[in-house]
DNA sequence: GAACAGACTAT
DNA sequence: ATAGTC
DNA sequence: GTTC
C-alpha cells in the first residue's frame, strides 16, 4: 500500500523556527500593525515604475519612498514580521496587509517572502489568490517577490537593494510561463502574454533562494471552517501513526571515528553489551513495543497537530510532516497533558509545536490549524487527487494548480501514466480496506497457485495482516523456498497463472531482475460484489529470508527506525541484508560493507542489532 | 547546518 | 534528476 | 519541525 511514500529532498524550513507564539495569520484589518504604528502603516504612496530597480542613494532615510510592501507572513515569524513593519515605515515605505482570500491588491509594488519559500511554493499562495495564471502573470510582471533578506539587507544598508540580485521572482515569473505553457497544450489555447516568451528568456541559474527539491509551502492562511471533513483515506496519512517516541538518534553516546575497522570489535562490543541493548538503543522506537491498546488520553491535541501533518505532506513537506508524526507519538503514549510543564522533556517537541499545544491548552485549538488546514477548493482537490495511486503532493499539486478538480476531467485534461490510469480506475476499491478474512481468501488463491507450480515454497502474508491489524490496505505476499534455488524460477510462471484465472486483473509494477522479484498489482476474487484489491508479491532466495520478512513485515516507521539503529551502529539495513562496516559520508555511501551471514531470521537481526524480539504485532509503530 | 531508511521502477 | 512506491 |  502506498500511504507514506517518503520520496527525496529535504525540506529546508530555515528561519521560522522561532518562538512565536503562533501568528495572527489573518487579519481582518487591512493595515497592518495598526496598533503600533498607525501613521503609516496604511499609507499606500502612488506606484514609483512597478518594478524598477532604483536605488535610492545611500543616506536617504527614506529610501523605501514610493514601495508598498505586502508581507506574505507564513513562516515568518510574527516577530519578525512586527519588527520589518516598523522599520520599512521608517524609511518611508508603504504597507498592505497579505490577505489569502481578497483579490490582489493592485497598489503593492513588492511582495516578501521567507527565504526558505521557493518559487513553487510561491506561486501556490499566489495562486489562491489569482487562480488565472494568465491574469497572475500579468500582475507578478508589474511587482517584484522577493526573500525576506532582500528587505532585511536594505534596512541594513539603508539603501533599496537592487532587486535584480535575487533570483525568486524570475524564477516564479519562469514558472508561471513553463506551467502556462504546459497547460495550453492541454488545452490548445494560444499563447497570450508577450511577458511570457520574455521570461522564458531570462531564465535564472538556481542559487541562493532556490528551492530545495522540497517547495514548502505556505498556502494559505484564512481563519474559519477548520475544515477536515473527508472520508477518504489519504495516501499520505499516517506516516507515523503510533510513534512511540520518535526513532531518531542517539543522545550523548557518539562512536564516530576513532578505527575499529577490524572486523570483530563490533562483534565484541555487541556481546559485551548484549543480551539486549546498544547504549543508544533507547532513543529509537523500535527497540519498544508499539503502544498497541493503550489509549490516547491526549487526542485533543493530536487532533489537531495530525491534521497538519496531514497538510504537510499533502503539500510535499515531508520532513515537517515527519517531525508532526514523532511529536504525535509521543503526545499520544504521554500521560494526559494538561499544563505546560508535562510537555517538558517530550521527545520530538521543540518550539514550534510546543508552542501551538500550549495555544491548544490554553484555547482549545490552534489557529495555524483553521487557517492552514482550510477546507478550500484547492486543498480537497489536492486530497482527492492524491488518493489516485500513482499520484502524490507533486502531481496532485501540479493539477490542482492548473486549476483541475475533479477525478473526472483527468484523463481528458492531463496526461495520465500507465500506473495512474489503473489508480484512477480502481479510485474507490481502494481507498477501502480489506477485512482479515478476505485476505485470508487472497493469500490461498495465490498460495495454491504457487504449490501448483513448485513444491515446499513458503509464503506468508506480511505488512499490516502480519502485524495483526483488523483491516488491512493491501496484500502482501512474501514467497520464499527453503532449500535456496527453488524460488528462481516460479515469478513469471506464478504471475501467469494467476492472470490467466483471472485472479490477477492489473500489473502495476513488475520487477523481474535482481535477486528478489516484486510483483505489485490488482487482483479480484470470483465473488459476487468483490472489489479490485492491491496486491504485493515479493520473492526471494532464502538466503535473504530474514531480512526481506523484517522488511516486509513493517510498519514502515518501525523499519526506518531499525535501520536509523543499524546506520548508527555503522552498519546497514535492507530488505536484502544487514551489512557490518558500512560506511558513509554524510548520507552518501561510500562502501557498502559486507554482507552479515546467518541473519536468515529475524531474530538474528534483532539479536545482532542487541535489540530485544518484537513481535509482529509489537512492530505497529 | 546536516540528517531525517533504503531500495526500486518509470519517465 | 524527479516522482512515486514498498 | 526537531535533534545533534
Ligand atoms: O515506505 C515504506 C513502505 C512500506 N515499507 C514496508 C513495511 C510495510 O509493512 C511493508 C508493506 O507496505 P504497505 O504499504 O503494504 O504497508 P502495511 O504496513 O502493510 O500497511 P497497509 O495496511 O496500508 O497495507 O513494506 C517500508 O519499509 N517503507
Ligand atoms: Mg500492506
Amino acid at each position: 500500500m502506498k500511504k507514506a511514500k517518503l520520496h527525496n529532498g529535504g525540506n529546508i524550513p530555515k528561519s521560522s523556527t522561532g518562538s512565536r507564539s503562533d501568528p495572527r495569520l489573518s487579519n481582518p484589518g487591512k493595515c497592518v500593525g495598526v496598533s503600533k504604528l498607525p501613521e503609516i502603516s496604511c499609507t499606500k504612496p502612488k506606484i514609483p515604475s512597478g518594478n524598477s530597480t532604483t536605488a535610492s542613494p545611500s543616506g536617504d532615510n527614506f529610501f523605501l519612498r514610493g514601495v508598498i510592501i505586502s508581507i506574505i507572513p507564513e513562516r515568518v515569524p510574527k516577530a519578525r514580521v512586527d519588527l520589518l513593519r516598523k522599520r520599512i515605515g521608517e524609511r518611508g515605505g508603504g504597507i498592505v496587509t497579505f490577505h489569502p482570500q481578497g483579490a490582489l491588491d493592485e497598489t503593492v509594488t513588492h511582495y516578501v517572502v521567507d527565504d526558505s519559500v521557493d518559487a513553487e511554493e510561491a506561486l501556490r499562495v499566489f495562486l489562491m489568490k489569482q487562480p488565472d495564471l494568465e491574469a497572475l502573470s500579468e500582475t507578478l510582471s508589474n511587482v517584484q517577490c522577493l526573500p525576506c533578506k532582500w528587505i532585511s539587507g536594505s534596512l541594513m544598508s539603508r539603501t533599496r537593494l537592487d532587486e535584480g540580485g535575487f533570483f525568486l521572482h524570475r524564477q516564479l515569473l519562469d514558472l508561471i510561463t513553463r506551467k502556462m505553457t504546459a497547460s495550453r497544450k492541454l488545452d490548445c489555447t494560444p499563447p497570450k502574454s508577450a511577458f511570457a516568451l520574455f521570461s522564458l528568456a531570462v531564465l535564472a541559474t538556481p542559487f541562493a533562494c532556490t528551492p530545495k527539491s522540497e517547495p514548502s509551502s505556505m498556502l494559505s492562511v484564512n481563519a474559519g471552517t477548520g475544515g477536515d471533513g473527508s472520508g477518504i483515506k489519504r495516501k499520505w496519512e499516517s506516516i507515523a501513526e503510533h510513534a512511540s517516541s520518535g526513532y531518531e538518534d542517539s543522545g550523548g553516546a557518539e562512536s564516530s571515528d576513532s578505527d575499529e575497522e577490524d572486523s570483530d570489535v563490533d562483534e565484541e562490543f555487541l556481546a559485551r553489551v548484549q543480551p539486549g541493548h546498544m547504549p543508544f538503543a533507547a532513543k529509537f522506537v523500535c527497540s519498544y513495543p508499539s503502544s498497541s491498546g493503550r489509549k490516547n488520553v491526549n487526542g485533543h491535541i493530536t487532533d489537531q497537530l495530525e491534521k497538519l501533518q496531514n497538510t504537510y505532506k499533502s503539500t510535499g513537506q515531508d520532513f515537517r510532516a515527519m517531525a508532526y508524526g514523532k511529536a504525535i507519538g509521543t503526545v499520544r503514549n504521554a500521560p494526559r497533558i494538561t499544563k505546560i510543564e508535562d510537555i517538558k522533556g517530550l521527545r520530538g517537541i521543540g518550539s514550534g509545536i510546543k508552542s501551538k499545544i500550549i495555544e491548544i491548552l490554553e484555547t482549545g485549538a490552534c489557529e495555524k490549524v483553521a487557517a492552514y488546514c482550510m477546507d478550500n477548493e484547492m486543498n480537497k482537490a489536492i486530497e482527492l487527487f492524491c488518493g489516485i495511486h500513482g499520484v502524490s503532493s507533486k502531481t496532485a499539486l501540479k493539477w490542482a494548480s492548473s486549476n483541475l478538480r475533479t477525478l473526472e476531467e483527468l484523463p481528458e485534461k492531463v496526461r495520465l501514466n500507465r500506473v495512474q490510469q489503473i489508480g484512477l480506475k480502481h479510485y474507490h476499491d481502494f481507498l477501502e480496506r480489506i477485512p482479515r478474512s478476505e485476505v485470508v481468501e487472497i493469500e490461498s488463491t495465490v498460495k495454491e497457485a504457487a504449490l501448483r507450480l513448485q513444491d515446499g515454497l513458503e509464503l506468508i502474508t506480511c505488512g499490516s495482516y502480519r502485524r495483526g491489524k483488523p483491516t488491512c490496505g493491501d496484500v502482501d505476499i512474501l514467497v520464499t523456498h527453503p532449500d535456496g534455488k527453488s524460488h528462481r524460477n516460479i515469478f513469471a510462471p506464478l504471475l501467469d497463472s494467476l492472470r490467466s484465472s483471472g485472479f490477477i486483473t492489473d500489473d502495476l509494477l513488475v520487477a523481474d531482475e535482481g535477486s528478489q522479484k516484486k510483483f505489485l498489482g490488482v487482483c479480484l476474487l470470483p465473488n459476487p460484489g468483490a472489489k479490485h484489491r492491491r496486491l504485493d508479491i515479493i520473492v526471494v532466495p532464502y538466503s535473504e529470508f530474514g531480512c526481506a520478512l523484517l522488511y516486509f513485515t513493517g510498519s514502515a516507521h518501525f523499519n526506518r527506525s531499525m535501520r536509523s539503529l543499524a546506520h548508527k551502529a555503522n552498519m546497514a539495513l535492507s530488505h536484502h541484508s544487514l551489512n557490518k562496516n558500512a560506511v558513509r559520508v554524510g548520507k552518501k555511501k561510500v562502501s557498502d560493507g559486507e554482507p552479515l551471514p546467518g541473519m536468515i531470521t529475524e531474530k538474528a537481526i534483532f539479536d545482532y542489532l542487541g535489540l530485544k524480539y518484537l513481535e509482529p504485532a509489537d512492530r505497529d509503530h
